[in-house]
DNA sequence: TTGTATTAGTTGCATAAACAACCGTATGAG
DNA sequence: CTCATACGGTTGTTTATGCAACTAATACAA
């Protein structure tokens, strides 16, 4: 079955993710001299409240591929540096419903300028098409793992 | 400059790297399955082993792009599991050479098996050449981010 | 209507990461 | 030789993840 043989090195490459890990370290390093006050995974969670605000936990889990603790976590941090606040669904009251406050709608601008220029630093030099490329490869690969849950 | 404006959802997925998040969840169950008791961080410090026992701390921060504080507590938290053993330099007394014990070296045929097997679940239906274009856009983004330090 | 299953969210515990501050050892210039 | 500097490693603190167990609220079937 194992048809499949892997060059040196790749399978460690492949499962480490040290791209991505660059990048989020890179992410989080331009944020800090940027001055946006916010870590990487909280930006994870603002990024979706940003583009639709009142979303549930359950939702933001949804978007962000995480666990129901691991939102709750993120959304106490959140909440405790004034960024959302918890709302209680009207029509069913396990829901949590989230919304940014006036300072988490304030950080959008200047943290979605630096994730962009972020994501500019580390595709420097691949062209549009190897990009387009090798997100297929990884959304095959996500869709892959997903199925077999 | 942003004449790379990136199309919806790009910045997102590149930035949070949800394919290699699934494939170390993946890893990790099948560990699990496969009765191999050690996490995925775990699983790449005894990689290095593997390949080379007796290395330095130092050494396998730069292996496995960790910080000295990172590799400390995975080295603990396998001293602690008897997997690996510290063993002091006896040239230069700053060094620990890091060596496997028995249990640890017992490791290495399943979990390998498992990893090469969790990265075919991961690759199924990827071709060979398309793999190889996604390794090389991910180590050109892993360069342009390294250069910039 | 009652009782069971499902859903949303929280809490506890273990592991891991980043960053800064620190200690002991080695090195190299003077 | 001595002292500043660099190097290898550890510790403290904060943040985040995964899993399991739990509570509260809802849905739904008998």
């Amino acid at each position: 079955m194992s048809n499949n043989q892997f060059r040196k090195g790749e399978l460690y490459s492949f499962i480490t993710g040290k791209a991505s890990v660059a990048i989020a370290r890179r992410l989080q390093k331009n944020f800090k001299e940027a001055g946006v006050e916010a870590t990487v995974e909280q930006w994870s969670i603002l990024y979706h409240l940003w583009k639709e605000d009142g979303r549930s936990q359950q939702q933001l889990c949804d978007a962000t591929f995480r666990d129901k603790p691991s939102v709750t976590r993120l959304v106490d941090n959140l909440e405790k540096n004034k960024l959302v606040k918890r709302v209680g669904d009207k029509k069913d009251r396990r829901i949590n419903l989230i919304y940014l406050t006036p300072e988490g709608r304030r950080m959008e601008e200047e943290a979605m300028r630096v994730a962009n220029q972020t994501l500019n630093e580390a595709l420097a030099g691949v062209s549009e098409k190897n990009i387009d490329l090798a997100k297929v490869v990884l959304q095959k690969v996500y869709d892959n793992l997903q199925g077999m849950l």
